[in-house]
DNA sequence: CGCCAGCTTGAGAGGGCTCAACCCGTGTGG
DNA sequence: CCACACGGGTTGAGCCCTCTCAAGCTGGCG
């Protein structure tokens, strides 16, 4: 059930099956929640964590005007908010794009399992600074980036991650995005959103479909948009080249 | 020396003289860097923490057409990246804007203070879960205002972070961004940096004059923009209203 | 006194928005 | 088996927010 997390951490960290076997027992109640439901909203006191096994949610505002917009894609294995019960309230909610299975995590449970495993300890450190990296690089796409970049970006980094845990076949993956979820996410009418999907389309950089996406040519996408994975902080995957910015080290050569 | 610290972490947490005590005893070595200077840079293995404890920096990354995003504005007290030094790399660089006092503090510190300090590592942790809520804050800035309120929300987020350092003096603090950080912040051109800024004037909102900036209405501002302090988490100050979001209270239903 | 960074302003262009219609697949009910 | 509704995708047309290019201005400093 857990295979995700796991799968995730030692993304990071190599665990032992000792570690293992401590994240095994940690799956108390296994939450089925319903596509486009609130996981936690805005203004609850929380005291747990939140880890998806399977399905996508995301975090969002709402503002005044009624205006979205989404901060964060979570995807199997995702594990948050390590510290979340240490603020009084959530500043933000976190919602099912689809179905899911999640876990809320007391925090008794991850003061207990850290306390005894270094390793796992510091995966989940790894974790947290990872998502803050990726809102980050979610910031700069959305100052620095033109729509089509952009969303270029966001199917890069989904392939990126979603490989990480297993989630991708043939540069293939799921995407049960509506197009006005990824116009919220991305700071962009839904209008827009669809002329620009279908300009990448039409460059044959990537195939959308039936709640599918394919990546049709990995090398050109990422090239595309400047897509570089140093942020996602990956390990043990094909992607992890440890390379500073090309453009930065010497003389544009490296 | 290390006021600001100090002060900073009880805007979130109360401490004992003997916690203070602790904190005064961390100064190890003070850098002094000057205006403009990267303290760490992207690519960088990162080993100590940054605490900034006079001046503004910021993050920021520099893309291949050498467009600049900044991604967070660092001033007196932050303190912050609490754990990069897990993490292999610097995805982003750190830069100043002004001329600083910095510290950094090796990760043995660290480890050493939160060890003894409960309140302390609380007070830490919370600085780093606020970060984080500030990124998101941000994200929304730029994906769901327009430029007039992205500016607005800045200034007046500014004003909240800067005031519970003891920064601000009558509603007015040290301004040194120039229109281009601001722009490459705000995902703008300078150019409309520039009539933003004077569409503020003339509203009688702010005046910025000088490297300084005086909000010439508060509560004006904030509603101008739709500004809600909610995510900065304060406590102690005179804004840490604890309410939650207005028009998501009442009416819409729970 | 002259340079230079930063600020200001004008004019024209364009990326993205809004409004609005239409299409399509799916589910529901008669 | 067809009628209809509905969410989501697609497309067109006109507009406006913001951008780029370009010039002129201002103030601090060597």
């Amino acid at each position: 059930m857990q295979d995700a997390l796991t799968r995730k951490l030692e993304s990071f960290e190599e665990l032992t099956n000792e570690d293992r076997g401590a994240l095994n027992a940690l799956t108390l109640k296994v939450r089925q929640v319903r596509a486009r439901t609130d996981l936690i909203h805005e203004g609850d006191a929380p005291d747990t964590v939140h880890l998806i096994l399977d399905g996508y949610a995301c975090r969002y505002k709402v503002l005044a005007d009624g205006q979205r917009q989404i901060m964060a894609y979570l995807v199997p294995g995702d594990f948050c908010d390590l510290n979340v019960f240490i603020l009084d309230q959530m500043d933000h909610s976190i919602g099912t794009i689809t179905a899911c299975q999640a876990v809320d995590i007391p925090r008794q449970a991850i003061e207990a399992i850290t306390a005894d495993h270094p390793r796992v300890t510091r995966a989940l450190w790894w974790c947290a600074l990872v998502d803050e990296a990726v809102l980050r690089e979610w910031l700069v796409n959305l100052g620095s980036r033109p729509a089509n970049h952009r969303i270029a970006h966001l199917l890069c980094e989904l392939l990126l991650r979603l490989e990480a845990v297993g989630r991708v076949t043939s540069n293939s993956y799921d995407f049960p995005f509506t197009q006005s979820d990824i116009a919220d996410t991305m700071g962009l009418s839904n209008v827009h959103v669809n002329r620009t999907i279908r300009e990448l389309r039409e460059l044959g950089l990537v195939a959308l479909k039936h709640r599918t996406v394919t990546i049709l040519d990995v090398e050109r996408l990422k090239a595309y948009c400047g897509f570089n994975p140093n942020y996602l902080h990956l390990r043990n995957t094909r992607w992890s080249n440890r390379r500073s910015v090309p453009w930065l080290s010497s003389g544009h050569g490296g």
